[in-house]
RNA sequence: GGGCCCGUAGUGUAGCCUGGAUAAACACGUCGCCCUGUCACGGCGAAGAGCGCCGGUUCAAAUCCGGUCGGGCCCGCCA
């Protein structure tokens, strides 16, 4: 007999069929049970009032295979049930489940800590497997898109012989006798890609940063949703994409993942324009319209929060690009604007969080030589970098998703390792 | 790297400030018995922690103090 999917079940009323899944729930009332069997697809109610081989030593988290045949039941929760016939034990539970796993999440009252510890069994919940469901989606629709816009999908070193800023936070790696290093980003790859011919490239990959901090945003491993685009005019090029990749994400994930969103509580905005503020401007709405003044080049997490709501309220949208960033507290590779205290680097700000940051880079060979000097670096070290940009390197820029900050300021979480299977941060490396 | 907070059965909490009376209470889970339409099933009963760890103060410490380990949040920095 063949399995048939909880899901489908439907199509097999008044049908004998054979289901596999874990048991989730069990009710006993005297000689009438129900279990609640649950598999990939979905979730059934199983139900006997007969003495039946096995029956009685199945516990919750037992794996099952179970024939039974399916019928119509106003009674049952999903209008139908399967009545179960025979049962066959593939595994049982060796020990006492830490958590009920089964459970609604706002019963459980689970802090992050246990969720991650027992990880594999914390992705049984629906609404936490949920995450990455939806974190799969919007990463095949990232691929999808860059697709449909002729970019070339690349995968670039992970191992590299030295970052694309300083040095300060990268992960060391032993490479037979050579020290190495764990890539922070695709950044020279990409653009080196570029100039190799291939125009549009994207990648989808893990990057790495040794940053030694513990908050509630940073992962020192995460997944980075990489594009990098020639031929371009302006960094506005890159920012035009990016608006239309949104839209064409919130598109998609409205329609196909309606269930999660409802579930996380969650509607999705229309993305109609972004607003695109220039740094020094920003920072002039904050003084004006929230009396605050900070100092400093860069903008705080207070100011990027500060920033989105003024958005909602004068734009409607929860996002916002800033852009023209200080040079100086970008990148060397960063083209510098026509006041060149300044820069033609932006970020992408979604609900009080940084999600993207991004540039037109200088495509000049002696400008960007004259640039790494300017930041203080040796030219020696970015030789191979340097090589393409000789022989004719386009006008181009790109940008840097991150997909774990993606996920969760689309569902709102509260912090970014529940948008990691299986997060790597300053102190966690199991599982 | 800086600041603040937390650590009690399998899980989530109460107790701690204002030390003591039966060496710890409640909920969920677990185990046993009962229950033929449950769906956070219900009823009755039971087991399960000596309060992260080490040391100190005290007649007496889960409660006060010090250290240590583990965890959380914020800031710097970043996606």
């Amino acid at each position: 007999m063949k399995r048939v999917l909880i899901r489908d079940l439907n199509k097999y009323l008044n049908k004998q069929v054979l289901i596999y899944g874990w048991v989730e729930g069990i009710r006993k009332l005297g000689k009438l049970k129900f279990f609640i069997i649950r598999d990939r697809s979905g979730q059934i109610q199983g139900v006997c009032d007969k003495e039946i081989e096995n029956l009685d030593k199945l516990e919750k988290a037992s794996v099952v295979k179970i024939f039974g045949k399916v019928k119509e039941e106003t009674q049952a929760p999903k209008g139908i049930e399967i009545l179960i016939e025979k049962v066959e034990i593939l595994n049982l539970p060796k020990a006492t489940l830490p958590f009920e796993y089964y459970r609604d999440l706002s019963l459980l009252n689970l802090k992050l800590d246990m969720l991650l510890d027992y990880r594999p069994l914390s992705l049984r919940n629906k609404k936490i497997g949920n995450i990455f469901r939806i974190q799969a989606g919007i990463i095949k629709i990232y691929r999808e898109f860059m697709e449909k816009n002729d970019f070339l999908e690349v995968h670039t070193p992970k191992i590299v012989s030295s970052g694309t800023e300083g040095g300060s936070q990268l992960f060391k790696v032993e490479y037979f006798d050579r020290v190495a290093y764990l890539a922070q980003s695709p950044q020279f790859y990409k653009q080196m890609l570029v100039g190799a011919g291939f125009e549009r490239v994207y990648e989808v990959g893990f990057v790495y940063r040794a940053e030694d901090h513990e908050t509630s945003r940073h992962l020192n491993e995460y997944l980075s949703l990489d594009l990098e685009m020639g031929f371009i005019e302006d960094e506005n090029d890159v920012m035009d994409l990016e608006v239309k990749f949104l839209k064409y994400l919130f598109r998609y994930l409205r329609k196909k993942y309606q269930e999660v969103l409802k579930e996380y509580n969650i509607e999705l905005e229309e993305i109609r324009e972004i607003p695109r503020i220039p740094f020094y401007e920003g920072k002039e709405i904050l003084k004006k319209e929230y009396n605050k003044e900070i100092l400093g080049d860069d903008l705080t997490p207070e100011e990027e929060r500060l920033l989105c709501e003024y958005s909602l309220n004068k734009y409607g949208t929860n996002f916002v690009f800033v852009t023209k960033f200080p040079r100086n507290i970008r990148p060397f590779y960063t083209m510098p604007d026509n006041n060149p205290t300044y820069s033609r680097g932006f970020d992408l700000l979604y609900k009080g969080m940084e999600v993207t940051t991004g540039s037109q880079r200088i495509h000049d060979y002696d400008m960007l030589l004259e640039s790494i000097k300017y930041f203080g670096y040796n030219p020696e070290n970015f030789k191979f970098y340097l090589e393409i940009f000789k022989y004719g390197m386009p006008p181009h820029g790109g940008l840097a998703i991150g997909a774990e900050r993606l996920t969760c300021q689309i569902l709102n979480l509260k912090n970014i390792r529940e948008a990691s299977l299986f997060p790597r941060d300053r102190y966690r490396l199991v599982p």
